[in-house]
DNA sequence: TCCATCACG
DNA sequence: ACGTACGTGATGGAG
């Protein structure tokens, strides 16, 4: 970061012309562009808009684009099949080329092509020579993967900006990270092994992209672990034996060569200004008039596409170390030196705890803790961590609590003897602080250390921050464990718990068995990087618009999810018990049935004997048969309802399903999660999993409890009040999902139904199918209950033809009819996916995101999954953000009225509550109340309320 | 560890 | 020309 030269820093970029412009063409497939002449310039205008607006915003000092060269490639020699299932070269793209040259030329830009050679090898070679002669930096420019392996300290990826989102620097930590490897040419060996379908690699069967990751983090090549292959069990040895040689091509042809003969003369690579003559007169004949305005006018600031809102609350001002007297409590040092906007840019090797100046302090003396009490109580924020026995919080105990407030400076406080008086007394030596209103309170998964501190009796006070959450909404569908975070975001490898606590065995360490001088530079660590990662946070959120989110939403759930798992629901064993063995008849003679008519004995859950029996042995389908996509026959739900006409035996095998599907996963599983200490079971609420915002339950999975069949609904009824003076009191949001479509599309006709109170899907039928409301009948409503699902879910005719068991001609139909009838609705969904093709995300009704990078891939399938979530997404996640709004405020409120009421479950559209029998009637309406309204929409919202002595007469 | 299957919204 | 409804988690079987 000291540059002492007196030259600029020489920055290059090197643009791989072939991939952008077939990005760029696929880009505009949907809507074409199409000038007065007739012409497609689809794939001109996406390349030129890129390439201008890497000119304009990152101002390179060098600068070439490099095509494919003619003739076939050394790659085609080794692998005739190289390619080959490459289509043909689209004729606008043919077109289009010419016209890119002429404009490359007229801004001055070399163009750079190899006969023999892709152009990946020739910018391979050229960032190389860069890099040797002291650029400071290169930027491959390519939406390619494949060029992962090039990526060095200097040499980066840039992937381009499309229609408005900005553009992504992938630099040697990203690559690192993401092909999880130790250096990037390892990159190959991942490709080599799991292959590339667009390049036709064929890789080695039966390894994709786990298993070639976890492969190469073992074996480190293609080569070595061939060399190694009999340590690998069964089919995969096999494989690997017998492809091996398949698997060398294949890493050979994802290699690129950085040995073309091409001569580096940066000289030919420098910038200069266009020809304008030239560019108007291009322009002119594309008809690019707004593309000229910014490139021959005045260069204009580009606008973000994202407003900016500035963090909300108090100015912080949070006192330094610099000026507290004590000798403990120095003045700052940082972990890394880094500032926060240099942060996602900057590649560095990842350092660790013993290459950065730290001051982490042992804090084990009641002098010592009395000091640090009163420095936390003078903090406005301060990140802090409990270390305990184990990772379940039921059986946890507390060994010790971490702090820290400056970045590289931090405190651990062991609890000063193993055993749990002095943990209390630790605790409530500290209380003062936890429970402290005015200081907020910084974690990374801080469910789990408010439950742990819960079991000891407190409540944690103030604002809460969770890293976790800050990145769940930063990149909703990556991982958010802390190691991962302090890795990409600080460039920093935090020491491993394996490395404190031994590796996982049955003789498993805990923090208990380890000293706690060992365990403090750990636990110090972990509250210094969580604060860290808080800073750098916090302002990208700001950015993005999603401070709000997180402040008044995510991080104010934390405390309610730890009160509703906390609190738990009660099981009634004895009649799971009951239950199990009257499943356990039924499956017993089911059973004996199925084996008469197979005429013999076998394993009816192994889908692959089931197979064999089915349709080898008794021959039936009559030829018409299924097969999954590893080659065995499809044995699932749709297959054997089409066989049940043609043999009972089918029918069995389904109900033989059910009834097992119910023993093993509710009836024998839920009994043995029944906390011993208060026979509840307590689940636990992710709030970080999933891509729409919804939440998730684990441990057990308490939102796929059966409703839908009469056997499965008996389960219902062993979920019961936790004593005979409460009852459960369910209430549910009705029709949810619809309503939100009703208000983003502004259908005068959905609204008018919801706001008369008609039942929708009735509704739907009168529309559809263009009868009185009053003649519709079953078979009319439950088509029009399928179509109103698909349309949440981004309809397609075959979904619907499927779902309704009809052709695919009438599906077309009834969806036409149904986008003639809900104009808006069709309307709003074209919108939302225009929309998130130029934003490439989605965003909730509260600016929750939910990125759809593949919204322009020139795969049809992947594009029609992404636009399905453009459409699904902003829904299921707007229901999810109300919901979360609704249970703060419930929480908050039967807090208030200081009620004995407690929230038991949250099922996407239902909260379950156990109340005492004295306060239904008066928590009832409120509940109700704060459902309905925590999130008004244009219509009207209903809820349904329930109460009973189990959770199925509560509905 | 992956796959197929099936429970829920 | 292709292959499809959206989002989850737990289970048993097979490698």
């Amino acid at each position: 970061m000291t540059d002492t030269t007196a030259q600029a820093p020489r920055k290059l970029f090197l643009l791989d012309a072939f991939a952008l412009i077939y990005r760029a063409h696929f880009a505009f497939s949907k809507n074409p562009r199409i000038n007065s002449k007739g012409m497609n310039t689809g794939a001109v205008l996406g390349f030129t808009n890129t390439l201008v607006e890497v000119l304009q915003k990152e101002k390179p000092t060098h600068i070439g684009v490099c095509f494919d060269g003619p003739k076939k490639t050394f790659r085609h020699e080794q692998f005739p099949e190289y390619k080959a299932q490459r289509q043909a070269m689209p004729e606008d793209i043919g077109t289009a080329i010419p016209y890119i040259k002429k404009i490359i030329e007229a801004f001055h830009i070399p163009i750079l092509i190899m006969e023999g050679f892709e152009a990946d090898d020739v910018i391979g070679t050229l960032a190389r020579h860069a890099e040797e002669h002291g650029f400071e930096e290169v930027y491959m420019m390519t939406p390619d993967k494949d060029y992962c392996q090039l990526v060095t300290e200097k040499v980066k990826i840039y992937r381009p900006a499309f229609m408005g989102n900005s553009a992504e620097i992938l630099d040697l930590a990203h690559v690192l990270q993401r092909f999880e490897i130790e250096r990037v040419a390892q990159v190959t060996d991942i490709l080599g092994l799991q292959g590339d379908a667009s390049d036709n690699i064929p890789g080695i069967p039966g390894i994709g992209e786990k298993t070639a990751k976890a492969l190469i983090q073992k074996y480190g090549s293609v080569e070595n672990l061939i060399a190694n292959s009999h340590e690998l069990k069964g089919k995969q040895q096999e494989n690997v034996r017998n492809f091996a040689e398949q698997g060398l091509l294949s890493k050979e042809l994802a290699t690129i060569h950085i040995n073309v003969p091409i001569p580096f003369e940066p000289e030919a690579l420098c910038c200069s200004a266009p020809d304008e003559a030239k560019l108007t007169a291009l322009f002119d004949e594309l008809e690019f008039r707004q593309l000229a305005a910014r490139v021959l006018k005045t260069a204009p600031a580009r606008t973000s596409a994202t407003a900016i809102s500035p963090a909300k609350g108090k100015k912080s001002s949070v006192p330094t170390g610099a000026g507290h007297q004590a000798s403990l409590f120095a003045a700052p040092v940082g972990i890394t030196e880094m500032g926060e906007e240099e942060a996602d840019v900057l590649p560095t090797t990842r350092r660790t705890l013993a290459e950065v100046p730290h001051q982490y302090h042992l804090i084990d003396s009641p002098a010592l803790r009395r000091e640090l009490l009163r420095f936390l109580l003078l903090q406005q924020e301060v990140s802090f961590d409990t270390e305990t026995t184990g990772l379940d919080t039921m059986t946890a105990r507390l060994v010790g609590l971490s702090f820290c407030w400056l970045p590289g400076e931090a405190y651990y406080v062991p609890v000063p003897q193993n055993n749990p008086a002095a943990a209390q007394a630790l605790v409530d030596e500290f209380r003062p602080f936890l429970e402290h209103e005015g200081i907020l309170k910084i974690g990374q998964n801080i469910k789990y250390d408010l439950t742990i501190l819960k079991h000891y009796g407190i409540r944690i006070g103030g604002p809460l921050f969770d890293t976790m959450l800050a990145h769940y909404l930063l990149e909703p569908d990556m991982r958010h464990n802390m190691d991962v975070l302090a890795e990409t975001y600080l460039h920093y490898t935090p020491v491993s718990i394996t490395e404190l606590i031994g590796p996982k065995g049955k003789k498993q360490k805990t923090m208990a068995d380890i000293p706690p001088a060992e365990v403090s530079d750990y636990a110090c660590e972990d509250a210094d990087v969580t604060l860290q990662l808080k800073h750098v946070f916090e302002p990208k959120l700001a950015a993005l618009g999603l401070l709000k989110l997180l402040n008044e939403v995510e991080n104010p759930l934390v405390p309610v999810l730890a009160d509703v798992e906390y609190e738990g629901v009660r099981i009634d064993s004895g009649a799971m018990g009951d239950y199990s063995a009257e499943l356990q008849g039924y499956i017993v003679d089911i059973e004996k049935q199925i084996f008469a008519a197979a005429g013999q004995e076998f394993n009816i859950g192994s889908p692959k004997q089931l197979g064999e029996i089915l349709f080898d042995k008794l021959q039936l389908g009559g030829g018409k048969i299924k097969k999954t996509k590893t080659g065995q026959y499809a044995t699932g739900e749709e297959v054997l309802s089409l066989l049940a006409p043609e043999n009972p035996v089918a029918a069995l095998i389904l109900e033989h399903r059910q009834l097992t599907k119910l023993r093993s996963t509710y009836v024998e599983a839920l009994p043995q999660l029944v906390c011993e200490m208060d026979g509840r079971v307590h689940t636990s609420f992710n709030q970080a999993v999933t891509a729409t915002g919804r939440l998730s339950s684990t441990n057990p999975n308490l939102q796929n409890i059966p409703i839908r069949t009469e056997k499965g609904r008996e389960i219902r009824k062993a979920f019961v009040p936790r004593d005979a003076n409460h009852v459960l009191v369910a209430a549910d949001y009705s029709q949810i999902e619809l309503r939100i479509m009703a208000d983003f599309s502004k259908d005068a006709t959905m609204i008018e139904a919801f706001r008369q109170g008609i039942d929708i899907h009735s509704s739907t039928a009168s529309k559809v199918f263009h009868v009185p409301l009053e003649t519709v009948d079953g078979e009319m409503r439950r088509k029009a209950k399928m179509v109103n699902f698909g349309i949440i879910y981004g309809i397609s005719a075959f979904g619907l033809a499927q779902r309704l068991g009809v052709g695919r001609k009438e599906a077309v139909e009834i969806i036409d009819a149904y986008f003639e009838e809900f104009s808006a609705v069709k309307q709003f969904m074209d919108a939302s996916i225009n929309k998130a093709r130029e934003l490439e995300y989605a965003e909730t009704l509260l600016g929750r995101r939910r990125y759809l990078r593949d919204i322009n891939s020139r795969n049809a399938t992947l594009r029609g999954f992404t636009e399905r979530n453009a459409i699904n997404a902003p829904i299921q996640g707007t229901a999810a953000d109300i919901i979360k709004i609704a249970m703060i405020r419930i929480h908050d409120w039967l807090q208030r009225e200081k009620l004995g009421t407690r929230m038991i479950l949250q099922v996407h559209d239902e909260l379950v509550f156990d109340a005492p029998k004295e306060e239904v009637d008066y928590i009832i309406p409120h509940i109700k109340e704060l459902m309905i309204n925590a999130l008004p929409l244009s219509v009207p919202m209903e809820v349904e309320v329930g109460t009973g002595q189990n959770w199925l007469q509560a509905h």
